[in-house]
DNA sequence: TTTATTTTTGAACCACGATTCAATTATACA
DNA sequence: TGTATAATTGAATCGTGGTTCAAAAATAAA
């Protein structure tokens, strides 16, 4: 018998954010991920199935982090939905604050792995936005969010604009502070641009 | 001697455009463009120095077409800050919804763009981009929008929720009618989610 | 026609890197 | 210590498709 040394999927996982992110996952190299990750090349296919499998893993664990962060917000039940959503902005943030690669991983690969990988990846994505959905339909009930706006809609907007808003950040982290950005995306949210 | 038969860069950009949109940037082949613009492989070449020259000129042509769709309205002193953001926004929805494929490059392959061709590539797009500030800066000068919100921020927030949309809409038609999501993002660029 | 010049062609080339697998190494247990 | 089993290795394989280029075709001028 032998026992597996350390976390090796692990490693091979943290690794592949780091150089996905440095290359974009089209021009990344698996020998490159094992290199990183202080493997042979040989061992990421015991670990996964192939490239685009890592590539599913990183989104699929990114997608259950925000899904238990968003819920201990959701079920809150001394919180109005504005404080709410304000909370779920700010967990985001927070989430990529500490992870840059794995921004820019989520930012630049998310559309191709959407093109590619419909059914398995939708599911847990789905869970992630439903999640934060409660919370804007909670508002309408309560009247304080409008109920002229389509709640698909608006998951579009505010996702797409938080992950632009991010993209600049991780390329250019100086123009783009995440606490000025996060508190302007607040207030456009709610308040939008006219004052 | 011998004349060109046709607009052959034209067919082929026609054709790319349609086939980058239904098999992504990546895994489209030259030779199925080719195959649709009803050129020889070998005639791409002539007229594109490689497969990413001619994903520059679709983006190229897509800058240029909004700068001057912009730059009509914002030279209008008639209209107010407001009408003419808005002027923009529907500007932006009309010319995709006369061209599905090319709001399918735009929205999926944009990232990949910028991540290899910096230099090149910002010139027409920041010319554009700045043509739309212009109006949020005199809106700002105006006291009509909020100086509390960062210009860049602003550009960034709008595009990237503007996009996203784009996506759905050109994935999911149905679900995501042009003309509600034009009135739906109107309304909250302009005033929020708060009623 | 014939010739010169330019356009068009598409099969062949070739670089690249994801994936495989036979050999090697390490550990558990008898 | 020896053996069985599982983990690890990394060089070789192999498919892919972007790119090239010598040949063919079309047109203008002579």
């Amino acid at each position: 018998m032998r026992t597996k040394e350390g976390n090796k999927e692990k490693d091979i996982l943290d690794a592949a954010v780091k150089v996905f992110a440095e290359y974009g996952y089209h021009k990344a190299k698996i020998s490159k991920v094992a290199e990183v990750a202080n493997v042979a090349t040989g061992s990421v296919y015991v670990y996964f199935k192939n490239k685009e499998d890592i590539l599913l893993r990183i989104f699929d664990n990114l997608w259950d982090q925000l899904f238990s962060d968003f819920k201990n917000v959701s079920d809150h039940v001394m919180m109005s939905p504005v404080q709410k959503l304000d909370s779920m902005i700010d967990m985001v943030f927070n989430l990529f604050a500490e992870n840059p690669s794995l921004a820019m991983v989520f930012v630049n690969e998310q559309n191709h792995l959407m093109q590619m990988n419909q059914e398995e990846f939708t599911d847990k994505y789905d869970k992630f936005l439903n999640e934060g959905m409660k919370v804007v339909k909670e508002g309408i009930r309560e009247k304080v969010f409008s109920d002229e706006i389509d709640i698909k809609i608006f998951r579009s907007y505010i996702f797409g604009a938080i992950r632009n808003l991010l993209l600049h950040w991780a390329h250019d982290p100086k123009n783009y502070p995440l606490n000025k950005v996060s508190r302007n995306v607040k207030s456009l949210i709610k308040n939008g641009i006219i004052c």
